[in-house]
Formats: C-alpha cells, structure tokens, sequence
DNA sequence: CAGGTCATGTAATAAGTTACATGATTAA
DNA sequence: TTAATCATGTAACTTATTACATGACCTG
C-alpha cells in the first residue's frame, strides 16, 4: 500500500497525473516507479477517499489537466504514514535467486552472467553519477546545506550510489572467485 | 515470472510443495519468498506443462504428500532461464519512498524513523551473520572450496552481509549528518 | 495534414497476500 | 483428547504490467 503514499508525498504542489509519471520517472526511478495506468485510478481512488480534490486547468501544451492537490485529510494521511515507521516489505531479487542457482550452468556461461550483472550495475551506477554531479555542480548547498526538502531527498540518492558501487565491486569479487576455483 | 523459475532450481531433488515453502524459508528468505498458497497452484501448472512430474508418497510423519520432481524439459527450462542472462526488475523499496519525504514529518519523528530503519537492517545483517558463522563453524571448504552448488549459493550470503553493512553504515551516517544539521 | 507529445482513461492479465477450508498424524 | 505440526488446496482481494482506446494540441 505504498503507492498512494507516493503519490501524496508528490503533491505537496498540486499536479496532473501526467506530470506525476514524470516525476516519478525523474526522481524515485531507482526505487519506485509506477505506469499511468495505475496512476490515474489510484488519483482517482484517492480523490473518492478525501486524501485529494481536482480541478480542471489548461496546459501550455495540449488539452486541459486534471490538476490534483492534497487536502488537510490527506496531508495527515502522509504524515501518518511516515510516523507509523519504516515499511520494510520483503525484497524480491530476480537476478539473486538466478545466482543461487549458477551451477546449473556451465563455467562460461556462468562467467558471462556475472559480467552482464556487472553491466547492469555499472550503468545505473553511472546514472546516478550524472545526476549527483549535476546537482552538485549547480547548487553551492550540496549535499549538507540543502534545505530539508533535497535534503532528504539526497540521502536515498547517496544510498543509490553506495549500493550500486558496492554490487559493481561484489561482482568483480565473485568473478575474481570464480577465476581462481577453475585454475 | 521468477517464482516458476526458483521452484524448478530447487527440484534438483524431489520435493514436496510444503517441503519446498520451508526451503524458501530457510535459503533464499533475504531475496525471494512465496506463501504456500502461491506455491501450490505453480507446481501444478508447472506439471501440467510438463515441467514437472508428481507422485503421491508417504510422509515419515503427517499424511502423504505430493513429491514433485523435474522432468528433462524443467531442466531445459531452467538452462534456458539462467542462460538468458540476468533479470533485473525494478525494484520497489517503500522505506526509501518514505526516506523522500522525510522532510513531512518533525525532527524528532525524523530521527526516530531513522534508528528505526537501522535496527531493522541490523537485526537482518545480524540473521545473516548467524548464517555465516554456523556454515563456515561446520564446513572447513568454506567459502572458496565448496562445491559448486553450495559456492554459488554463498555468493549469495556474502552479498546479504555486505549489503546490510552498507545500509546499517548509511543509517549512522544519515544520523550523523542530521545531527549536525540541528546544532 | 501527418506525426509527435500531451493527456486521460479502461480492460485483460499476471503476480502476490490474506483468509478460509479441510483433514491426517503425532506428541504431550 | 487436544493442541501442534504436517499437508494440500480454494477464494477473495490487492498490486502491478501490458495492451488497447480516445482525443486534443502543436510543429513541420
């Protein structure tokens, strides 16, 4: 139940259900994401519940927008949500449960999944470096002295960038170990 | 489609549904999981597919069961799963949603949700250690001279322990750096 | 006027959780 | 005999993905 949550967080400025896809596409791709197609109903629900109300508005570009913004109600929802704690859900790692069961193929085979692992690592690792160096080449405040808001907001970026860098390295780890066992 | 996948790579040998939830429980609870009630319904059509093939077989204790194991096209099917190369979905993690949009709530609910998160990934690292210490106590080829099935799975675990580190690490340094902020 | 992007939705399917239902066997 | 564990399943619901449908507006 995390996804009408989000999507409170995001409307602390009131906005389309477009303009959330975007947002969520820009800013909590690497942990978060969401299609339009379940956008819209859940603004939809949410709107039924009180948490947000909707007006029509014209856009710069294209036809008029559902523009939503949080109620009182909904404010608290959120703040309801944070407080109760941590929501730590059971993680399901496709690739992990793929690794558990490498020796079912063979040593070449097995040498070439670690490296497109490592890949894959690698080039979200680079993502977020583009975007830390452009956050941080463009405001003097980064990372410390941002205002709460980006504050906390560079925190899951800063884990981002620990975490990828640490599967990148587990990687050449694992095949630095693999190396040494077939000799 | 991973769940299908993980049930033919622990059909290395026979196994009943309830037999193999306890499997889930006990190996690869840290990346995968999957109530009986998802459980039962694959393996089914996983025989009905012809993936698999079941007979009925008496327990040592409580009522027969239901023993599946792996035909040659389940074990095709596996090959070809892990051959295909790594499956990275996008991963959804609730707490750094709720991380995001820390700023929502006070200063002191902030910190507290914070040493709540790092309780929590240290209770999980402290699982792991658990894990580890027992394995590597009762088994002097550990962890570079296992076989194959069990070097892949320790993989795995050593993984689990570096990324749990790594978020209790981040957690203290978070901590650190929104104490400094207050003063 | 054709193709792109802006904009909002529905329908069908897949994946996963929670609750419910049933019954055998065993240990206290 | 009664509670726990062993054992298999169904039903209802929630969550998420993919495909489909529609139409406005803008640029070349």
């Amino acid at each position: 139940m995390s996804l009408p949550h989000v999507l409170l967080g995001m409307l602390a400025e009131p906005a389309s259900g477009y303009e959330l896809k975007q947002y969520f596409d820009q800013s909590v791709r690497h942990f978060w994401s969401a299609e339009l197609s379940q956008i819209y109903p859940a603004l939809t629900k949410l709107e039924k519940e009180g948490l947000l109300s909707s007006n029509s508005a014209p856009s710069d570009k294209g036809p008029s927008r559902k523009m939503y913004r949080r109620t009182a109600a909904g404010k608290t929802a959120l703040h309801d949500w944070l407080v109760d704690g941590p929501q730590c859900r059971t993680e399901r790692l496709s690739y992990l449960t793929q690794v558990f069961f490498l020796d079912s193929i063979s040593a070449a085979h097995r040498t070439r999944f670690m490296e497109d692992l490592k890949a894959d690592f690698a080039a979200r690792l680079q993502m977020l470096q583009d975007i830390e160096q452009e956050w941080s080449g463009n405001d003097p405040a980064y990372p410390d002295q941002l205002d709460d808001t980006e504050f906390y907001r560079q925190m899951t970026l800063q884990l981002g960038l620990k975490k990828y860098r640490l599967m990148v390295e587990w990687c050449e780890e694992c095949l630095g170990r693999m190396r040494k066992r077939k000799t």
